[in-house]
RNA sequence: GGCGACGUAGCCAAGUGGUAAGGCAAGGGUCUGCAAAACCCUCAUUCGUCGGUUCGAUCCCGACCGUCGCCUCCA
């Protein structure tokens, strides 16, 4: 039974999510348009909307996650150009690089990833649904929405409509539209551009009309998660729900979750301010891929996010904290004393049940994160006072696992000692035994240059990868 | 001009009508051959400013100051 709070930006209030079919998710994700490599504040959005999946997941639903991938658009037709290319070459790079960044920093797959381009048919008999319904208007060859014709337009967004004249500022001239508000649906053809034969002309589709085509194919006429940064309310949101609801006469989705923008050093991200990050620019740069995913999720996804070098610093001795911890919890899981959990299973419960409560508060993750370490630092107190038994520790180790399922922070490092390295280690300890520390020093030294750093603790030594 | 968000310690960041989670940094301590690491402790009488409501406000209301976003392509 889920207690989650979603706040909707349809209503501007949190509100209890339950899923239209009990236990089953429907969500759709604005995904990429691969025009460019898509850069940290696009991983943002991404890496929220898959805790989200996570989360509802975690609480025992089954989730359905689609998301699109958006090959056909202005910015990809003039570069493919620009590049002396067709669009499916231009936009096969960035859609792998894509891919591989979503699997850099641990976001799960969605259940499917709809490109633009195969959906054609889909938007076309979408299209002809709102003409049969008199939404549309054609000029030129194009076909419009005429948006006097859908009495809720603007329910999302809640942008009172400026009168036409206060938006001279759209340019009008490649389309002949009726009203400046109106937005188009279909393109048509212009001369060496790609186009489709359809029944509405030579041309391709306007910006919105693929995510209605393909969130309501594979989710239904009515879903009940759809997300994107806070960007996309207008008009892109904005127009998929009048398309989707000119269209069946349906609700179209029932929880629209806008995640804020991240900024990089209190700047706008921009190519020309020198400030627009990749993950692979991050990674050459020195930071981990889990120290990206901690510094990204640290902030709650309708906070600002202010990327910083500090901010993955940050990250940096906040995932030390952690995985220190679950080492020494591993090891005094291995230990032999048989007394039954006490202080462990009660603090590691406690800390479930903050965490869940925090994740229920429109995914608060700093909350969950605070109970986190909170259960962190009141454990290793107990730990101190020996009052930590195998037991415990086995309790403490499930309850981190079970919230890493959601946060997936938590280093897994599978990588054996070499021979080598097992070797130097070995000879320090001798060194040390024989209180010949020049020796032991120098052979400290040497690992620590490898990347290897020793730990000595009362329980004998420890190492691991820095 | 219209719509909206935000302003909490050195930095990041939760939060509540009854007196401020957590992380980083910093300082102190334990441990150690020395270190490092690890662990523990300390660290905002105060929540942009000024008024109002209230027994009581950081949280409610109003004004002001400041920062930012959208209204045009945008995660």
């Amino acid at each position: 039974m889920s207690d989650l709070r979603l706040f909707n930006t349809l209503t501007r209030k949190q509100e209890l999510f339950t899923p239209l079919e009990p236990g089953h998710a429907r969500m759709y994700c604005c995904g990429p348009t691969v025009y460019n490599v898509v850069h940290i504040g696009n991983l943002r959005t991404f890496l929220w909307a898959d805790l989200l999946r996570r989360f509802l997941e975690w609480k025992g639903m089954k989730v359905t996650m689609v998301m699109n991938v958006t090959d056909i658009e202005d910015k990809i037709i003039r570069d493919a150009a620009k590049a002396g290319v067709d669009i499916f070459t231009f936009t096969k790079p960035f859609t792998e690089i894509f891919f591989e960044n979503l699997d850099t920093l641990r976001i799960r797959r969605a259940d499917r990833y709809p490109k633009a381009t195969d959906h054609i048919p889909e938007m076309i008999d979408l299209v002809k649904t709102l003409e049969a319904r008199g939404h549309t208007y054609e000029a030129d060859g194009s076909t419009y929405f005429r948006i006097s014709t859908l009495p809720g337009y603007g329910k999302l967004s809640q942008v009172e409509l400026a009168p036409e004249s206060s938006l001279s500022r759209v340019e009008n001239d490649e389309y002949e539209k009726e009203d400046a508000r109106d937005f188009v649906l279909w393109k048509a053809k212009k001369e060496g551009e790609p186009s489709w034969k359809t029944e509405l002309g030579d041309g391709r589709p306007g910006w919105h009309i693929e995510c209605s085509a393909m969130a309501m194919k594979y989710l239904g006429e009515t879903f009940d998660i759809h997300t994107g940064a806070v960007d996309l309310i207008f008009p892109h949101h904005e127009n998929e729900v009048a398309q989707s609801e000119g269209a069946t006469g349906k609700p179209f989705v029932r929880f629209w979750i806008h995640g804020e923008h991240l900024v990089v050093e209190d700047a706008k991200m921009s190519k020309s301010a020198g400030n627009f990050f990749t993950l692979p620019d991050l990674i050459k740069q020195g930071s981990s891929a889990l120290e990206i995913r901690y510094a990204l999720l640290a902030v709650p996804h309708r906070t600002k996010l202010n990327f910083t070098k500090h901010s993955l610093e940050d990250a940096k001795s906040a995932l030390a904290r952690i995985d220190s911890f679950a080492i020494r919890l591993d090891e005094i899981a291995a230990g032999s004393d048989a007394r039954p959990a006490a202080r462990g299973a009660e603090i590691a419960q406690k800390f479930l049940l903050e965490f869940e409560e925090g994740l229920d508060d429109d995914l608060n993750t700093a909350a969950a994160l605070g109970a986190l370490f909170t259960m962190i630092r009141e454990a290793n107190t107990a730990a101190d006072k020996g009052e930590i038994a195998p037991a415990d520790a086995r309790d403490l180790r499930a309850a981190l696992e079970r919230a890493d399922l959601v946060l997936d922070i938590v280093k897994r490092d599978t990588v054996v000692l070499d021979a080598d390295i097992e070797a130097k280690i070995e000879a320090r300890n001798s060194a040390r035994q024989r209180r010949d520390f020049k020796e032991s020093d120098r052979l400290r030294d040497e690992l620590l240059a490898m990347g290897i750093v020793l730990e000595d603790t009362a329980q004998g030594v420890r190492w691991r990868r820095k």
